[in-house]
DNA sequence: GATTCATTTCATTTTGAATTGAAAAATCAC
DNA sequence: GTGATTTTTCAATTCAAAATGAAATGAATC
């Protein structure tokens, strides 16, 4: 992975924050000059890990996770500076979190720009992976796995006896796993 | 998971993504000059499939597959052959595999070779994942869910209580995974 | 010990998904 | 309409992970 993930003091990108000055923040321990961009730099970061674990591209993470850190919406250009990514990438990033419906796009009265927030639900993030990688990819391997017990006509009877069990056994592993996908989406809505 | 493979259509060294070897529709009379080659093929690609779903090399699968699909244990250079990987490949596979508990090694008597079988449960597969890659990246993802909850100290106090929020959402959500794994651990035993 | 074959190691190469960036297209103000 | 700004598109590039392959190592036999 180019960039992003592994949370750390920064090459800087993060820069300033808006309105904001200065002047308030009374509470009690004062850290980092801008504490704010600090903690959006991480939940990038670990969107990013997350994002790539579930085998998506971690740009798509580090802009929910900016995003979900955020409390006001933000403009692509806005991303593009605060995570230094290309313009390219921020642009297919949000349209695909949009699609996933992680990512609400607002233009405001006579605003020129969309800005966009994060949903705080997490979970599109994870049904995503669930409904567009496992699923799919469940259904097409147990089709071949039945077009391989339709091959066992053609072998000796000892291999058959062999095979058969043995592809059987992989089968109903599929089974099994395609039965638990939907409770764990149930799971993971309540 | 690292990456999203998406089966290619060309330049495919490894397992045989297609079932399709040359004539295959015959439903009840032998077909191929080799059915049993076939089903190895096709088996190495379906677990070449997987693998790569969880994230590891699908030459890992290929070759767990193809020890799947073969009723008598194979050496290290008849699965070079047989799925057409290096022997560099073939090696570090299967000293992974082995490691895992999903192949077992053997050397017979006075024999030279080291000859390797796959364990039939399809657990020793999915556990690794679990457990080599899940847990370890929930588990640091959470410490650092609370590191940035401790930098909320530095934020003025409506951006602290918002993200404050919107981080306990997160670690919610985190807690939440990690209390589903072992359950679904649980599940694949069962 | 010397020989032969099996296996591991690891520097190099390949591969392909992710990213870039600049040009094209769309959008809006006026 | 024109001009200015935002956004999308996509060929070219980048870069990390995977695979290669040959040399080094190990193991068994005589």
């Amino acid at each position: 992975m180019p960039q992003a993930s592994t949370a750390k003091a920064s090459t800087a990108p993060l820069g300033q924050r808006k309105a904001n000055g200065s002047s308030d923040h009374p509470p009690s321990a004062a850290a980092s000059p801008d504490a704010l961009a600090d903690i959006q730099k991480g939940m990038a970061g670990i969107f990013a890990d997350l994002a790539d674990l579930l085998g998506n591209p971690s740009s798509l993470g580090s802009i929910y996770g900016l995003l979900f850190a955020t409390p006001e919406p933000l403009s692509m250009d806005e991303i593009v500076e605060r995570l230094d990514i290309s313009t390219g990438t921020a642009s297919q990033g949000l349209r695909r979190l949009v699609e996933l419906d992680a990512v609400v796009p607002s233009k405001g009265d006579g605003e020129r720009v969309t800005r966009y927030s994060a949903k705080l639900e997490l979970r599109p993030f994870v049904s995503m992976f669930l409904n567009q990688q496992l699923l799919p990819r469940l259904g097409k391997s147990s089709d071949r796995l039945a077009d391989l017990e339709r091959a066992l006509e053609g072998l000796s009877p000892s291999d058959q006896e062999i095979l058969r069990f043995r592809i059987g056994r992989a089968a109903k592993w599929h089974r099994r796993a395609g039965m638990f996908l939907p409770l764990i989406q149930k799971f993971l809505r309540g």
